[in-house]
DNA sequence: CCTAATCCCTCTAGCGACTGGAGGTTCAAG
DNA sequence: CTTGAACCTCCAGTCGCTAGAGGGATTAGG
């Protein structure tokens, strides 16, 4: 109905436009019709659906659960309890990475505040990585798997 | 000197093996002796080296970074500028994902709290998915890029 | 109607930082 | 000397994009 060129799409939504085709090849996106020409024409359906992988990715949603929670909208009288759970699992990751970065951010200030500007020697970031024991030591890793 | 095998390096710095392998494959640790029968024997500079280098990884900073922060370590009598604004980088860069995910974490616990256990038409959290207007909005993307 | 500028197409390959498996070799204890 | 654990190489896959090459389509202006 609104015939959406991809850019135009890109710019509504701020995903950029190999994103856009990259969500329809992994069938995240519906596949919409095409122009004369072959070129891609959305309707506010695909707005819709695009705004919520958007939003989900914002926070932090992979793009199973993104497809799973698509799936439960597409079916609004089935219960919500796997959108509740998958929603909980999410907080709780998030909580976690939280408290990872707290304790990173510790260290990463307390190895600047030391550092005493002159030589490599007597540089307390490197000593700091040099030496795990001239930290405290709980700081549990970053990595986001 | 000591004559450490890649498992037993592995267990002592609690990096995976094929993670061991792909570092010495990119360049980041040094290539060991062999045995007789072709498997890498470290010494203590490697544990060393390894140690250094999961540290720096645990505090978010990239490989490359960490390659630089090496280089300097290895040249004692260098200024440490560098290695100051490497660190005050990263800095930086956790603040800014600790605000994004401060952020999320709002939103999503609102979406939780907010769920009625029902059926997904009246879904809080698929409802916020779908239309971001019933947020705040301010939720900067959590991608770490 | 024609042209130029802008948009769009497919396809392939790459990023970072690993992780895993297949299929084969070596080591160390008994 | 045998056995089983540990090791080897090579290749492919993960996640979520992102970029570039080499072309075709669309559209606004003249």
């Amino acid at each position: 109905m609104s015939d959406i060129s991809i850019g135009r799409l890109s710019r509504r939504t701020g995903v950029k436009i190999p994103t856009i085709r990259y969500y329809e090849s992994i069938g995240m996106l519906d596949a919409p019709d095409r122009s004369a020409g072959g070129q891609r024409r959305y309707d506010a359906s695909h707005l819709e659906q695009l705004r919520f992988i958007r939003h989900g990715r914002d926070l932090g949603f992979g793009l199973d659960d993104l497809r799973a929670l698509q799936d439960m909208a597409s079916r609004p009288e089935t219960s919500c309890d796997a959108a509740d759970r998958i929603a909980r699992q999410q907080l709780a990751d998030v909580e976690r990475r939280l408290a990872g970065l707290r304790a990173v951010r510790t260290e990463l200030k307390r190895m600047v505040a030391q550092c005493s500007h002159g030589v490599v020697d007597d540089c307390r970031v490197i000593q700091t990585l040099s030496d795990h024991g001239l930290c405290d030591g709980d700081h549990s890793p970053d990595r986001t798997p």
